[in-house]
DNA sequence: TATGAATGAGGATTCATTCAT
DNA sequence: CATGAATGAATCCTCATTCAT
């Protein structure tokens, strides 16, 4: 089971530098697809040997790499957020205006629409949160990612005299809230939400926290 | 601890509502304690013979009442709402003003504090929305009706002068987001979130959405 | 895990007050089909599907009982020593010559012959002994049934002059464990040990042990 | 630990023995550390790739070299018993009375103790040896190893006039099932049964025997 | 109403073995 | 020689659900 882990770590450095066999099937591949199935049928349906079959390989083959299903789950979770903190940081790296930039942002976060993959993702391992205290933390680390990024962007738009701030981490905080009750009406199909709807509600209280 | 003396307080509660039936207190009782049992570990541990045993019946029996499962879970839900949306009612009722009415409405609506039962079962359910039509429709149900409430305490306090609103709906709506973001962070315990921390942000924003 | 013992704890006590089905399967004949599958093929090749093949039960019916796979072998091993425990309390109660009491002790212990069914149980499951405290604590108590049995033919052997011992309890373990010897190659066919020529010596050692 | 320093000593022997192919001293290797695992948790818990890396290899090189894992616990039989054939074979080579020699003969036979790695792989071999023909011949072979060595001593004993026996075969016979009756309860722990012990009742068997 | 025996489909996981490199 | 990626069959166990009593 620990040695599991390891080899999935190892692969994942390895995976750049040799492809020896072309028959292989990518780490990456297998998280994407993981993902995307959950988004459409739910984890529940989620099962290694339909993940396989969806992807033209073996259950056992996928557990040789992630280990367990947890694990593999939690690698999904980090490895679509990767890719999301990626995004922010090539954000927070544009020249624009700091409230274009916290527009931006807003956009980043929410939902693509009902069933986004990558948050039904995260509707899912919620539900797995409170058993589960490696994939807390790992939430945690994520959610920090998006506060750290998040107060970055205020502060620096409050040095440059565009947005008028009181308490940076104060405010973040209560965005980033904000827009989580906004993600998880969207993707879920309640209350009638969609991304347009959440988006022009999270700019007009972005508008009022911010002026 | 916490839901042994909220459990005490539904008992007298239902004792008195519905003597007639000894069924109908056995039902209520099941559905307590499912929620229970799912606050505590997870309705990932829930199982029909877990939750006879520890109700002292047998798993036939449950689903006797029940049918299914999910019945069950949207039995429970349904069950848990229902006594909120009693309280709902009892709070538009009373004569307080109309920004006190409005502060007592957060609290009702905020979680306990970290795995409150209530909470972890709409966590939990969530997971199922996507995949569950019945429950989807359920949850809109419910839904509606802390925004109907809301709305409600937001008019009246416009037409006693004591609250500033423009879009009622709208304010309602995201005020109703900022909550569940909240909520579900306590719930979960992500980012340290607390329940005084969270009801601390919500009348800050409940505040500056209406003056 | 921890209840499914207690159900089969409380299974084998109504067995005799309850027989409310008829297409119930005695959990005798489970553990006596498991004892004869083992026999047949080894414990490597009993599976639980297999098991409930045999029997026309499912397989979900066996662990219904027994919990484990492990719980299973523990339980066969004790039935088939139960069965025992009470045969060589019927001999010690007979009123024969404790040197003919002793003859028949030695026939009690010695396998059938090759592929003993209690004999390829105990075989088995001494390979699995180092791992599991729960059955070596039970291989221990049968173990001294036979050694406490053996002790008492000895002493009132030699009360009535028939067997001249020395050292009951030391006497009573070298000729268990000759047995034990003598047992194992017999039932695993090495050496061409047969059980007669296995009672031969049993026998002989016992007239040089005894006078 | 004992295992360790008894690695020393036959890593010393094989480097002597078999310069020529390094290949060898790695089938050695691993054989040796497969009784070690096998010893230390037990052979359901011995896998290729667990050797393997006890080992510092891969699993599909120990394959390259035994074929089957069938195959690698036949070799790892014959390699623990070939040695022990090798010491038996120096002892009756020695210059000492018969009755020393014999006493050594058993000390040779019985287990350093509990868990002592070569009685561990015969037990575990044993539950294997009825659906494994192979196995089985192999182990006759052994056995019959211990037997004509014994045989031996005893005759040689008696032609000096030091022992005095009656039927030689049959009393190898006789002492060999009493020290594996004994080594058995060893190397389990069963009954309390140490090597001491076993040691003294198999010295209290042999004088009764051959006086 | 209430029980609990019985079912049986289903799923995660393990592992010996193969084979391209 | 040596690796380790890839396989996929096999197995234990879980659990909602049914139904005779």
């Amino acid at each position: 089971m620990r040695e599991r882990v390891g080899r999935a770590v190892e692969r994942r450095v390895s995976v750049v530098a040799t492809r020896r066999s072309d028959g292989r099937i990518a780490q990456d591949r297998m998280l994407e697809e993981a993902i995307a199935a959950i988004a459409e049928h739910g984890l529940a349906k989620l099962t290694m040997s339909g993940l396989a079959e969806r992807l033209g390989t073996s259950g056992g083959h996928i557990l040789y790499y992630f280990g367990s299903k947890d694990q593999l789950l939690l690698a999904a979770l980090r490895w679509s957020e990767d890719r999301l903190a990626e995004e922010r940081a090539r954000l927070l790296a544009r020249r624009v205006p700091a409230d274009r930039k916290l527009d931006l942002f807003l956009g980043l976060y929410l939902p693509a629409g009902p069933r986004d993959p990558r948050w039904m993702l995260w509707v899912e391992l919620w539900a797995r949160t409170a058993g589960n205290a490696e994939l807390r933390v790992a939430q945690d680390e994520i959610d920090r990612g998006w506060q750290d990024d998040l107060v970055t962007v205020l502060v620096r738009g409050a040095d440059k005299g565009v947005l008028v701030i009181d308490d940076p981490v104060a405010e973040a905080s209560e965005l980033l809230a904000l827009l989580e009750g906004l993600s998880t009406r969207t993707v879920l199909g309640l209350g009638g939400t969609t991304r347009d709807g959440a988006l022009a509600m999270a700019r007009r209280a972005t508008g009022r926290l911010l002026r």
